[in-house]
DNA sequence: CCGATTGCTTCCCGAAAGTTAGTACGCACT
DNA sequence: AGTGCGTACTAACTTTCGGGAAGCAATCGG
């Protein structure tokens, strides 16, 4: 098995091979990979999405945790939110430059977990 | 902003856009993109690992989270155990096949956090 | 016999995540 | 007049996560 160049990137970031506890990336790592933050960021990866839409797709989000996680996805600059002063309200939200880069990372991710999800879980002894 | 080919593909599996809550994959997502089994899998990317050497390097961690990390990976088929019964104990950790794929996705991931991570936390209002 | 070593396990507790239910708004429709 | 819609926010509550500390096992060097 040999080392991949990405692993080599990364030993360019932690040259100790060490992720140190306070770590920025730590957060931004926390907010990007949460159980809902994965999800909704995959899910704007095919365009523009309002309140409704988002609820719908990631399937069993409580309206709570919705409002939560778009909130830190927009102030971490990874979604745009864009309301209209209509009645009933309208509100779109999408992907910023940088998290439509983010979401080119996650979409394989979790495409392999959909894949891999019933070996891994019916293969356990 | 065009589609990514990523996307479509994502597409072949979630054909309506919903990401079922009861779906396998949410409980295989949930695994791999845990706060502490990204470092892990990660650390272990660059091969074979000791105990000792993991507590280190995801610092941080506490032992008894290492040791739950661990063992859902190693139920999970992306992570090899081997003990050797010699006095001090030595067990060597690393990936299986199916985690070292795992881990090219999620090695850009971590690496794309660690450079964008001062911006996005510097960034916000 | 003592303590060091390594890899865990167990227990307790506080913090965080998450759910459910209730409130609001302002207009359109019945 | 009353009800529903879409997008929230808040409070109250429950469940899960996770840290810290302690204990344990087995052997070896002193």
């Amino acid at each position: 098995m040999k080392e991949s160049s990405n692993a080599t990137s990364l030993r360019a970031s932690f040259s100790d091979g060490v992720f140190p506890a306070g770590c920025p990336s730590r957060t931004v790592l926390d907010h990007v990979t949460s159980k809902w933050g994965v999800l909704i960021l995959v899910a704007l990866s095919e365009g523009e999405q309002r309140w409704s839409d988002l609820r719908r797709r990631a399937d069993g989000i409580s309206e709570k945790m919705l409002a939560q996680t778009l909130k830190t996805l927009e102030r971490d600059g990874l979604v745009n939110r864009s309301a209209q002063a209509v009645i009933p309200p309208r509100v779109d939200y999408s992907l910023t430059d940088r998290g439509y880069e983010l979401s080119t990372l996650l979409v394989p991710l979790v495409t392999w977990a959909f894949d891999n999800a019933d070996d891994i879980l019916h293969g356990q002894r």
